[in-house]
DNA sequence: ACCTGAACACCGTTCAAGT
DNA sequence: ACCTGAACACCGTTCAAGT
């Protein structure tokens, strides 16, 4: 039973962070968010084992409005629309925050947290890509972890050339990432698609 | 006119640059390089004003290999393979090296070496891209450096889940994308073409 | 229990002193 | 002209001292 100003400074800590990493990127000092957050630094460490796990608490927050946003997709009548909305609003989870395409690329994929909401993302994914291909819209070898993982992908393609990735190309490389997702005129994949628990351990 | 053995000292540190961000990922101190170079870590600074620079030499030294593969390709007979091929050759760079990725997403796209070398790769894809074209074998609206962002795109998606890249799980994406790529049941882009130039400012 | 800030081992970078 | 390592300002992390 944790103490009642511990469970309001871990809170402050959270947004505190998201909103530094969101503006400075993944590398903005812990000093800063404990400052920001209106605790000591020393704070930060009895609530997150690392400055790591904090971005990956952080980060798997934001993968859960993605899985909000999925599950209500769910049940929209057209599948194939759904699908591809539930794309462009990944995308859009991964442009509109600056830290977020860093702790893409740096986080440990072990990280416990960010496993698990990994998993809850694919799972929802899984559902709307099984509804877009009963709808013929999207090839039969195609898995939810894929559309996870391609989705991260488009938003990561941007920024190799973009200092200040909040344009609108991302939407050109998902177009043409959904175009090779359609049934018509698919080659077989010559690597069978990946699980999460493969990587466990 | 620089002395012998500044430039004996500046190939020193490329090559131990290289050989660490290999090993051990961008964030290799800058005293190990420097010990592996066998120079003080002083001399560092005097042959690069930074870090991140350093990381971009590098980087782009690499990314000159891609562009050499290109440029072999691009008197080859099956102007499809060839395409594929250099997508192909510009994944397993990405892959091969453990800091590759990394530096794909951090660096700054301004840093004026990167800048050079990206435009180099572009400019032999797009040679590329124009004959595999008239071949019929990808669509008329992608260019050399939609592929360089594309090829890169596939590596890192696979990033996200496995630790160890060195895996085959890339040629899943790479084939997805290359399905996009097709003329095949392409609907048309959203958004124009990006250019190198239109970010200089 | 939990918070705090001084202390620690590191980092990238600078620069006075050497040759 | 170039090299060097001590010095500097910072960082993430630890921990003894406080409540």
């Amino acid at each position: 039973m944790p103490r009642a100003d511990a469970v309001r400074n871990r809170r402050l800590l959270m947004d505190a962070a998201a909103a530094e990493f969101a503006e400075n990127g993944m590398d903005v000092s812990i000093t800063r968010i404990a400052t920001r957050a209106g605790v000591g630094k020393g704070t930060v460490f009895r609530h997150f084992d690392t400055k790591e796990q904090l971005l990956a608490e952080v980060f798997s927050d934001r993968l859960e409005e993605l899985v909000a946003v999925g599950r209500r997709l769910t049940e929209a009548d057209d599948a194939e629309a759904a699908l591809f909305e539930f794309m462009t609003t990944g995308v859009e989870i991964h442009v509109r925050d600056r830290s977020f395409c860093q702790a893409a690329a740096a986080l440990s994929p072990s990280e416990a947290s960010v496993r698990a909401s990994r998993e809850r993302v694919a799972e929802v994914a899984d559902t709307l890509v099984d509804r877009a291909r009963e709808a013929g819209a999207v090839r039969d070898d195609v898995t939810g972890l894929d559309i996870v993982l391609l989705l991260s992908a488009a938003a990561q393609a941007v920024l190799s050339i973009d200092e200040d990735p909040q344009g609108s190309l991302w939407q050109r490389y998902l177009a043409l990432i959904i175009d090779g997702l359609r049934p018509q005129g698919a080659h077989p994949l010559p690597v069978p698609a990946p699980t999460l628990g493969r990587f466990t351990g």
